[in-house]
Formats: C-alpha cells, sequence, structure tokens
DNA sequence: CCAGTTTTTGACAATGGTTGTCAGTTTACC
DNA sequence: GGTAAACTGACAACCATTGTCAAAAACTGG
C-alpha cells in the first residue's frame, strides 16, 4: 500500500518474532492477526496473541508488511514482494491476492486532490472479488 | 460509494428514524454512529444507540448514505449529494469532503479484475489529505 | 376512534477484534 | 557472569457493533 522509509528502530531479535515472519514468508494471502496466532499454535511454535499483535503492528509500522481492513472490519497482513507502492486484488473468500500497480490511478488522485487544493495526499485502493478457485466450487 | 436498486422494503415513518435522516441532512462531514448519537442526545432528542446503528446500517443497504471505514476502523456515513457510484477527497483533519467520480478507474478496477478471473467484484478508493482551508492555519 | 397485527424501539447483555498491564523472561552488551 | 533495557504472555480492559426481547408505536380495516 504505501514505500516506507528510514526510521526502523532498535528491535531485537526474538524467537516469536521470527515465527511471526516465517509465517508471513509462506503465505501468499492477506491474513488476520488471529489466523496467524493459530498457525502458531497448530505448528507448536506458542506464541502469545498480544505478541503476534504487537509485531504485526511494529512490521506495519515499518512497511515491511501491507495492510488491509476487510469488510468485516478486521486487519489482514501480508509480506509483498513489490516495495513500491502498490495496491491489491483480494478474494473476498480465500484472501488470494494480486498485487497491481496503476501509474494511471496515481497520477489521476493526485491531480484531483491538487485541483481541489488538497495537500500532504495519499490514498487507499482495494479491489475485493471472489477468485477463480472459490467461484468455481459453490 | 455505490448505485443502489429496487428494494426499498416496506418502512414505517418514525420519530427516531426522522431525527437520525435530519441530522444527516444537516451535516456535511462523514460522521460516525456514536457521533451522530450524542448528537442527538444533545438536542434532546433522545434515541437508542441501538436504533441509531440499526438506522444507519439500514440507509446503508439502501445506498441512501455512503459509508467508509476511518483510520480507525469505525463506520463514518455521510449523505451525498449524487447517486450514483462515487468516492471521496475527504480532509483528515475537519472532515471536509469533495464527492469526485472516475470513470476511467471504474473502468480499471473492472478490466484488472476480469483479467484475472475474480469475479463479483467490487472496490473501495478513497483520497484523505489536508483542505486548503486546514493547510492555511497551521 | 378501536382493536388487532406487525414493526420498531431501547436498555442491556454479549461479541469480537484489539490494546493495556505488569511481573517474570530474554536479549544484547561489557 | 552480570546488568540494563527490551520483550513476552496471561489476562483484564476497551470499544464499536450486534443480539435479545418485552414494551411501545405505527399501521390497517372496520
Ligand atoms: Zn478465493
Ligand atoms: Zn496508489
Ligand atoms: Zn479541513
Ligand atoms: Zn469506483
Amino acid at each position: 500500500m504505501s514505500a516506507r522509509e528510514q526510521p526502523v528502530k532498535e528491535q531485537r531479535r526474538t524467537r516469536q518474532r521470527a515465527a511471526v515472519d516465517e509465517v508471513l514468508d509462506e503465505t501468499d494471502d492477506f491474513i488476520s492477526a488471529q489466523e496467524l496466532h493459530s498457525i502458531l499454535r497448530s505448528r507448536g511454535a506458542s506464541v502469545g496473541l498480544a505478541t503476534v499483535y504487537r509485531t504485526l503492528q511494529a512490521l506495519a509500522d515499518d512497511g515491511r508488511v501491507d495492510v488491509l481492513r476487510t469488510g468485516g472490519g478486521e486487519a489482514a497482513y501480508r509480506k509483498c514482494a513489490r516495495d513500491e507502492h502498490h495496491h491489491h486484488l483480494v478474494c473476498r473468500s480465500c484472501g488470494a491476492t494480486v498485487e497491481i500497480a496503476g501509474p494511471a490511478v496515481e497520477r489521476w488522485t493526485s491531480s484531483v486532490a491538487k485541483e481541489h487544493g488538497y495537500v500532504d495526499v495519499a490514498h487507499t485502493l482495494e479491489i475485493f472479488g471472489t477468485c477463480p478457485k472459490c467461484a468455481g466450487q459453490s
């Protein structure tokens, strides 16, 4: 969703953070904190729920993962391939995600904002749908 | 955010629904259910919080108000001027809203989705910034 | 206006995701 | 090893939102 900068404050390497990071690396879909937590449980690597939330929050703040709010209002996280600003085409049912870039949209949003005198502009854009796989099995 | 169709099921006219509708008519910014509720309280027209939520929900379902999730994850509602599908340019600081339409974006999102085989597609797009008025007085 | 039927209301409980607390544990560094 | 500082986790607390259900209001036909 957004490119990030320098900060990356001092952080210690812990078993828990490594575990969360590992799951994120292996997962291609957007997943919620709770889902990530239960994946960890099911694989034996016990990590407190609060820690999962804190870790994801930190990663998101550093721009190392993308966040989006699902229809139900929960936050979903994903470690994206590209580092530059981009958007997502997400399956409502299974979370399957396609990263998409739209230079034209970027230009349009900033020109519209400028046109109305707005500054310090940002935007959110996500496309939701049902992926081919989920559509097949009704 | 979206145009709506026929249903508009049988509903009774009640003091509470009229009160909510009135506040929406007078308010030009996006407001949350809780804010709307406290406005009603402060003006003496007592309406239960659950009723406010239900009423807004119904209005949103019928497409008579637009909804957007704020950064904090709460839903904000607004009765927009135009009835067709459109998006918003919202001031982060004061909530001032400009309705915007972008046919090109609409085409782009659906073509991208189709291209990847996704069906039953929808999208969210909001632009946030600081309006001229708020930018002037730092 | 009246009684009957159906919808709506609201106080309150319950939910569910997320964050705060804080003592005990772990890490980083000398 | 020893210490300071960061981290963890069980659990409570939050807070927006939804569910419950008996009482109240809106409609309808007479
Ligand atoms: Zn899917
Ligand atoms: Zn963009
Ligand atoms: Zn403003
Ligand atoms: Zn659109």
